[in-house]
DNA sequence: CGAATGCTTGATCGGTCTCAAGCGAAGTGG
DNA sequence: CCACTTCGCTTGAGACCGATCAAGCATTCG
C-alpha cells in the first residue's frame, strides 16, 4: 500500500461525501483516514474489474469518468450507470462476491483501491459509518431504478434528457459543475449503449435538443441554455438522487 | 403491534432467508424473532407506500406478489420490479428518508411490518445482520441491473424470456416453485408495463413463446416446457441473484 | 343477466434501426 | 510538415419492430 498525496485527497473526498449526508465523529473520520489505500490509473476503456470477478478491493474513483456495464451476444453492450469522482462503482463487492457486470474507465481516470477486509473492519467497529455507506449503495439502487423508467417509459427525447439532467446534478452536488453546465465526455454511442439505443439515433436526437435550444456542447462540456425546459422534457423529479442542496 | 402467529411465520421467513446465506448465532436469531410486528393485508392494486411517502416501518412480504412502480405523465407506469414472499421491497427506506417510487399489490397479500427503530436497533447490535440486510437491498440492485440490460439491449421476446427466467428461479430459490413451473399472477399489462411495451405486444409476443412451445400458461402458472432454449433466448445468466442452489 | 376486466386479433402508423457514405479532428509516422 | 489512419460525428434512404386504434371474445363477478 503506498501512502501518496493523492490517496490523502481521496479519503478526504470520501468523508466529504459521507459527511454531506450526516456527521461523523472524529474518531470515525481518524478510522476513514487511516483506511490503507492504493492507487490505480485507467486508460479509456480499461476495466477496473471484468464481469464474474471476485475482487477484495473496492474502488473509489478520484478522478476522471467511469461506468458499469454489461455485455451481450454480437457485440451488444448495456451500460448500467456513469461515475464521476466520488463514486464507489463496486462498492457491493463488499458484500456479493462475484461481480454481476464490468466497471471500465470512460476517460483516462484514476482509482483509489480499499482492501475489503479494512473496510469490513470499519464497518464493523463503527455502525453509523456502515450506515453511510450502506446509504451509498442504496442511492445507487435508486438511480437504476430511474434509468429503468427512463429507458421503459421515456421517448429516447425524454430518456435523453433524463439523463443529462442527473449527470449535471450529480457532478453540482460534488462541486464539479456549476452554473448548468458540466464534463460530460462519454461519445455518442456511449450514450447509445446507456439508453438502449442506436448512436445513429442519439445524433439525430441530440440534433433535435440542440435546434430547439435545450443544449449545446462545448468541448466535451454540456451546456444546459435552458433548464426547466430540460426536466420538463426529461419528466425529471431529483428525489432520487436524495442530495442536500438542490440549488437547481 | 399485535402479536400473531402468521407475525412469527414472517419473521421465521426472514432468518431463513438470511441463513441460506450465512449463519445467524442463536443470538442474532433471537433477536430477530423478537422484533415486533404488525400485519397489514392489501387488497390487489393497493399501495403498501406511495412515491414520495416517508415511511417509518419496513414490510416484509408475508404472501401474495407486490411489485415497485414509477408513474409518468399520462398514464405511463412503468413496474420496476416484482416481489414474492419473503422479499423486503421498501428496506431502503431504513436509510433513504424519501420514497422514489411506489410499492403495491399485485394480488391481495399480506405484509408484516416492522418498525425502522426496531431495525436500526438490531442492525446497530449485530453487525452481521447488518450485512445481511445489506446483502439483501445489495442483490435488489443488481436485479436493477438485470432489468436495464433486458430492457435496453434485448428484444421483446428476450426480454420477456428473461424476465421469465428470474422469476422462476427466485420463486425456486424460496420453495414456492419446482419443476419449471412456477406462480405467475400477472397480467399482460403488468408485464407491458415492466418491459416498456404495450400490453398488445406482449400478446404478440406471448403467443410466439406459445407457438414455439417455449412455454404455456396454465391458470395464473407459468409451465416453462424448455428450460435450456428460454435460458438461451433470454441469454440468462443468473449470478446476479447471487443464489445458494442453483438446482435448475 | 349485465358490467367489468383481461385476452386476442387485425390494420395501419411511426419511432427507431440498418446500411451506407461522407466529413472533420486528432493523432502518427515517415 | 505532410500523408495517412483512426475515431467520432453527421446525414440519407429504406426496412422493421413495436405502437396505436379498433373490435370482438371469454371469464368472472355482482
Amino acid at each position: 500500500m503506498v501512502r501518496s498525496a493523492i490517496a490523502d485527497t481521496a479519503l478526504e473526498a470520501l468523508i466529504r461525501k459521507l459527511e454531506s449526508t450526516s456527521d461523523l465523529t472524529e474518531e470515525e473520520r481518524r478510522a476513514i483516514q487511516k483506511l490503507p489505500v492504493s492507487i490505480r490509473p485507467l486508460a479509456p476503456s480499461q476495466d477496473l474489474v471484468a464481469d464474474g470477478e471476485r475482487p477484495v478491493q473496492c474502488g473509489l474513483l478520484v478522478e476522471g469518468w467511469s461506468y458499469r456495464y454489461k455485455l451481450l451476444a454480437e457485440g451488444r453492450r448495456q451500460i448500467l450507470s456513469f461515475h464521476v469522482a466520488g463514486d464507489t462503482p463496486d462498492l457491493q463487492s463488499l458484500h456479493l462476491d462475484e461481480l454481476d457486470h464490468g466497471v471500465a474507465a470512460l476517460t483516462s481516470c484514476t482509482f483509489a483501491l480499499i482492501p475489503h477486509d479494512s473496510l469490513r473492519h470499519l464497518t464493523r467497529t463503527f455502525p453509523d459509518v456502515a450506515a453511510l455507506l450502506w446509504r451509498e449503495t442504496l442511492i445507487d439502487a435508486g438511480i437504476f431504478r430511474a434509468w429503468i423508467a427512463a429507458i421503459g417509459r421515456r421517448s429516447a427525447y425524454g430518456g435523453i434528457a433524463h439523463l443529462f439532467c442527473e449527470l449535471y446534478l450529480r457532478q453540482e452536488a460534488v462541486g464539479l459543475a456549476a452554473d448548468h453546465r458540466c464534463p460530460m465526455p462519454v461519445r455518442q454511442t456511449d450514450l447509445a449503449d446507456a439508453m438502449g439505443l442506436t448512436s445513429v439515433h442519439i445524433n439525430r436526437v441530440l440534433k433535435e435538443m440542440r435546434d430547439a435550444d435545450l443544449i449545446t456542447f462545448e468541448r466535451r462540456e454540456l451546456v444546459i441554455r435552458d433548464w426547466k425546459r430540460l426536466c420538463d422534457a426529461a419528466e425529471f423529479d431529483p428525489t432520487y438522487l436524495h442530495l442536500k442542496n438542490l440549488a437547481a
